[in-house]
RNA sequence: UGGGGUAUAGCCAAGUCGGUAAGGCAACGGGUUUUGAUCCCGUCAUGCGUAGGUUCGAGUCCUGCUACCCCAGCCA
């Protein structure tokens, strides 16, 4: 039996059937297959953009094709090139290569030309109702529209009305292109839809050259077919928008249409996606930007130390369907810590802090005592961290009065100091309020880790710092960002951000910004890009530990 | 009977010709362990939304129901 790994080009999906079939058929002549993620750039990108994002560029690669980052940036009202930037910065984050990087708006003329070519042919024309006319004639669900009284116009009237909408003659909202189709189609995208609309804004690309905007549904097939795009993802919402893709086509005689198929979009457990209330916390304050690490955002996942192996590894594993799911957190934090587990240096940081005192240890001894830096991979060697007399250990680490099955430290019990000796606990020094002080322990000379001893064993082993040398560091752990309150409603959760001060053996000092660690027993951490500074280190949990022991 | 979709375990998801329900996450149990991590082993659908039908045989084919999602922007 052979051991194949398997990587996410070599899955199939329903997609890759389709394609499959349109290759049989010989539907794209021999030619590559092509893909796009196309966005608009009117906000950044969450992780269900990744999903598409990997989607696309997967699909593409597995058969040898190509996938372009064309900007779907047809409505000059929503866009700000804020975000083409850090559209692109996030997709080359995850690593993948675009063949072209498109803007739909560099194809304005040839759009506007199709038009032209729809006018002549007889199937659109310039419509004067408003905007509440034309919803108020648009039917119901359940009931059939009614044609606009402007529907017959001649051909030469609609091109002279269409060149001067485009010529400026008119304001927003005076006059629409719209394509004649049929006014009693039960799918009502296909009554008479709008295909270009007046919008006298400057466009964050075209600038002021335009002010006739194509609408999503005639654009989008011109700019796939322009591109050669020959499989047109998109999700589930756009499934009654494909009779229009495809007639627009037609209507134009476009040799070898892109072909569309729809995928569902990812949902993830307690995860806020919509774009709206996401900017409503950048925009008052709420977070620190689209890049807080409390955020979905691809940029927040970024910062937080998610890694672009990780977010890639769970877009293939959550697969690809048309069924709507909603994906648990604990499957993305799998990942995660599937991927850091192998590349990341352990380091030990106490959170909450128990003075140790060894007091059978000499008082200005100080030893080094050799640590792995990931016992997984042997290849990245060891460090030394400092031991003496003074140390600090977790206060998860210690319990006066044990519970069953503890087997960490409590008093007349023996451990094992990770890297260093047996320590027996032997009493309890408390405050005047009673709190705990320190405790005061013994330790085994003979059972230095490494001296191969092996007269008795120890159930327990716990991570310590050296009490003179810690280095203060500051670590922020996250919970959900946004929470439900009695109503329903979501609302920031008050506890998404909970700042810890604690001791860290001396090298985390020298831990650049962006570097990730685990901190023993804690979980994964990463030194913050923008917090960072000379004095002070702050972390970012990027992800906890699984934990086996219940009390 | 407006139209378009989707139903396989707590969560995802394979399941091309009908041949006797992959895999992952989570959970639980056990073993190894100088991290209660990792790793390893085991358990977890006589069952595929539901009711019938065809068939030697149905998650796959047929019929009827049911539930959920999407659509009435001059947004994408």
């Amino acid at each position: 039996m052979e051991d194949t790994i398997k990587t996410g080009i070599e899955e199939s999906n329903f997609i890759h059937n389709f394609i499959d079939e349109d290759i049989e058929n010989g539907r794209y002549e021999g030619k590559p297959i092509y893909t796009r993620f196309p966005p608009e750039p009117n906000g950044y990108l969450h992780i269900g953009h990744a999903k598409s994002i990997c989607l696309n560029f997967t699909t593409a690669e597995k058969y040898g094709g190509y996938c372009n980052l064309r900007y779907d940036d047809t409505n000059p009202v929503k866009e700000d090139t804020e975000y083409v930037e850090s559209i692109q910065e996030d997709v080359k984050w995850l690593g993948f290569k675009w063949d072209k990087l498109l803007f739909a708006s560099d194809y304005f003329q040839q759009m506007y030309d199709c038009a032209v070519k729809l006018i002549e042919k007889g199937v659109a024309f310039v419509d004067d109702l408003t905007a509440d006319e034309i919803r108020e004639t648009r039917g119901t669900l359940k009931e059939p529209g009614k044609d606009s009284p402007y529907k017959n116009r001649s051909i030469e009237e609609n091109l002279k009305l269409f060149e001067e909408m485009r010529d400026g003659k008119y304001e927003d909202g005076e006059k629409v292109l719209r394509a004649k189709i049929d006014m009693a189609s039960p799918n009502i995208n296909m009554r008479d839809p709008v295909i270009y609309r007046i919008s006298h804004n400057e466009h964050h690309n075209t600038g002021g050259k335009w002010c006739v905007y194509p609408m999503y549904d005639f654009a989008h097939p011109l700019e796939d077919a322009i591109e050669g795009i020959t499989h047109s993802l998109c999700t589930l919402e756009f499934e009654d928008h494909r009779p229009l893709y495809e007639w627009s086509l037609e209507q134009l005689d476009w040799p070898t249409p892109p072909r569309q198929i729809e995928f569902a979009r990812l949902n993830l457990t307690n995860t806020i996606m919509s774009k709206r209330h996401l900017k409503a916390l950048v925009d008052d304050g709420s977070v620190d930007g689209w890049d807080d690490p409390r955020m979905p955002t691809i940029a927040g996942i970024r910062r937080r130390g998610y890694t672009p192996e990780a977010v890639r590894d769970f877009c293939e594993k959550i697969g690809v369907a048309k069924a709507n799911s909603m994906i648990e957190m604990s499957f993305l934090e799998h990942c995660v810590r599937e991927d850091l587990k192998t590349r990341v240096e352990s380091r030990n940081v106490i959170f909450d802090p128990i003075k140790v005192v060894i007091t059978n240890y000499p008082d200005d001894q100080t030893e080094e005592m050799e640590m792995e830096n990931n016992r997984e991979v042997p290849e990245m060697g060891n460090r030394m961290i400092p031991f003496s007399k003074e140390l600090y250990v977790d206060g998860a680490d210690f319990m006066e009065e044990p519970v069953k099955k503890y087997f960490r430290l409590f008093p007349g019990n023996e451990v094992r100091f990770k890297g260093a000796y047996f320590i027996t606990c032997n009493e309890v020094i408390k405050n005047d309020d009673g709190s705990i002080k320190e405790i005061h322990c013994t330790y085994d000379p003979e059972t230095r880790s490494g001296s191969g001893f092996e007269g008795r064993k120890v159930k327990g082993t716990i991570h310590w710092v050296d009490a003179k040398t810690a280095v203060k560091i500051k670590v922020r752990e996250y919970g959900y960002l946004m929470i439900e309150d009695e109503n329903g409603e979501n609302v920031l959760n008050p506890d998404s951000v909970k700042e810890t001060f604690c001791y860290a053996e001396p090298k985390v000092a020298d831990a650049e910004a962006g570097e990730r660690f685990q901190f023993f027993r804690h979980g994964y951490y990463i030194a913050d890009e923008k917090l960072t500074t000379k004095d002070e280190k702050v972390f970012n949990q990027i992800v906890g530990l699984k934990s086996s022991w219940k009390k």
